[in-house]
Formats: C-alpha cells, sequence, structure tokens
DNA sequence: GCGACAG
DNA sequence: ATCTTGTCGC
C-alpha cells in the first residue's frame, strides 16, 4: 500500500544521493594540506573542532545540531553553537551525510560570517571518513562541502569491503596495549581504510578513524589521540554533551506535556532502610 | 532464516 | 540516535 507507492521514490532518492556521493568524492583530498600536519607537535594548530547531532526521544525529527571549538592543546570549549533543526531525510545506512550535514554545514558558515577568527583548523566528525561503502562518509562529505580538514571517528566498525568484527579482529583489538596503540583495517582491495585506535590507556573499545578530508589518516590518528581525554575525542565529545544539554534544556522551558495515561516511572529503590511501600 | 545496519 | 542514576569496584 503505502509501502509500495513510497517504494519508489525511495529508490530514486538513493540513487541522486549515490550519484552526488560520487560527484563530491573526486574532491575529497586524502593528504596532508596544512604544514601543523606534519609537525611533531601540531605546532601551528590552535583550535579543533567537532559537530554532532542529538535527537529528542520519541521524536524521528526533531533534532539539535551543534558544533564547538576547542583551544589545542589545551581542549577548553571557546565556541559553542547549538540549534534545534527538523530532520527531513531518513536516516539511511550509507547515506547518513543527507541527514545531519546540510545542519553542520551551516553551523560552520554562521562562525564564518560571525567570528572567522574562530573557525577551527580541523573539524572531527561523528561518523566515518572514507571508511565506507563508496569510500564517501559523512566526515568526507562535510570536508568537502566546507573546505575543512575533517576526521572521521566512529565508535563501531563498519563492515565493509571485506572488513568484519571477527574474531581475528577482536584478538587484534585485545592486544593494543597503551593509548595511542592502532592497528590498520585493510580493505579487500588492498587499500587501507582506516585505523582501530586505542584512544586512551583503560578503552576496551577502539574508536574507527577514517580520513575525511585534507588530512593523512597517520595525521588524523595521532591527532585523534591527542584530543582523548576520555574515549571519545573531546570535540566530538563536548558537542555531544552540549547538544543534548540543549535538548534537555528546551524541553524544560516548553514544559514536558505529563501523558494522559500510560506506564508510570517507579523510583528506584532508595540506599538503605528507607520506608517505600505505600500504607 | 540469519545477520548487518556509521548516526 | 534513544533507553539512564546510582552503584559497585579498584
Amino acid at each position: 500500500m503505502a509501502r509500495k507507492a513510497a517504494g519508489r521514490p525511495e529508490q530514486e532518492m538513493l540513487s541522486l544521493w549515490k550519484r552526488e556521493q560520487a560527484r563530491l568524492k573526486a574532491l575529497v583530498v586524502d593528504r596532508d594540506t596544512e604544514a601543523w600536519q606534519r609537525d611533531p607537535a601540531f605546532s601551528g594548530l590552535q583550535r579543533v573542532g567537532g559537530v554532532d547531532v542529538s535527537f529528542v526521544k520519541d521524536d524521528s525529527v526533531s533534532a539539535c545540531a551543534s558544533l564547538v571549538v576547542l583551544s589545542y592543546p589545551e581542549l577548553e570549549v571557546v565556541y559553542e553553537d547549538c540549534r534545534m533543526v527538523s530532520l527531513t531525510a531518513p536516516y539511511m545506512s550509507g547515506y547518513l551525510a543527507f541527514r545531519e550535514v546540510p545542519f553542520l554545514v551551516d553551523a560552520v558558515r554562521r562562525l564564518q560570517e560571525k567570528d572567522p577568527g574562530l573557525v577551527p583548523q580541523v573539524l572531527f566528525v561523528d561518523g566515518n571518513g572514507v571508511l565506507h561503502h563508496r569510500g564517501f562518509g559523512v566526515a568526507c562529505h562535510l570536508g568537502v562541502l566546507t573546505g575543512l580538514p575533517c576526521i572521521g571517528v566512529a565508535k563501531k566498525l563498519l563492515q565493509v569491503d571485506g572488513l568484519e568484527n571477527s574474531a581475528v579482529h577482536k584478538e587484534k583489538i585485545r592486544r593494543l596495549r597503551a593509548g595511542g596503540d592502532s592497528f590498520p583495517l585493510m580493505g579487500g582491495s588492498g587499500t587501507v581504510l582506516g585505523m582501530a585506535l586505542k584512544s586512551h590507556d583503560h578503552s576496551t573499545k577502539p574508536l574507527y578513524v577514517s580520513v575525511g578530508h585534507r588530512m593523512s589518516l597517520e595525521a588524523a590518528v595521532r591527532l585523534t589521540h591527542g584530543c582523548c581525554k576520555f574515549r571519545i575525542p573531546e570535540p566530538v565529545r563536548q558537542a555531544d554533551i552540549r547538544s543534548r544539554d540543549y535538548i534537555r534544556r528546551t524541553l524544560a522551558v516548553q514544559g514536558a506535556p505529563a501523558p494522559l495515561s500510560g506506564k508510570v516511572q517507579r523510583p528506584k529503590a532508595c540506599p538503605k532502610g528507607a520506608a517505600e511501600e505505600p500504607a
């Protein structure tokens, strides 16, 4: 019924998106273009950015897009931009950028106009770069559209081009000793698509780092490690924290309506000996 | 039928 | 993506 009627336009949309990815992919630069990227201490690097999109619970449309800029190497937040947006495009695996990237580009443009001196020299993106079905993930997409160097940081392995979360893969993870240790993710074609990185000493799950735009994989991995206070690179982590908090504050102002009926959250048990049962 | 499916 | 505060352990 409706499913079938919507099926055709959806396929047409995907083929358009696929063509757009192929077109923009030709513009990706997967090497270092800046002097600081090759410097052992990244001297010359002063501002790193992070972007994220957080969602309102039980709402596939309302979200908060955020861009933060941190000082480097201090990693202190010097700029924050959170904005409620309405996402129209659906989430399709392999096409994440078409859902989220327009709002991230907007945020970058606003900063470029408002305070060019604060524009980050590199952007960390929540998601993959060239480690992608067609070699053009959201980090590449945002990089090409903004012209800024971008690094893709995914929290789980996208199993593409022969890469799989196999027993062998898990064993390689187990062998990562200290924060900064990594191993290459080799696609079936023999190309290194990204690196699994232990982002800090006591992290079990690695990060999957790949080139977004205007940076080598080596520099991307090294800088990612250099921006990790915790498992998630600080720019992305701050963007995530602040976008979620923005949503929380927004809902508080409008007043969360109490449901007319439905399950009620039962209070957690009190620490010790508190009488809980109603009389 | 089973597993994968960035966010 | 979202569900989640306090809690147990080093």
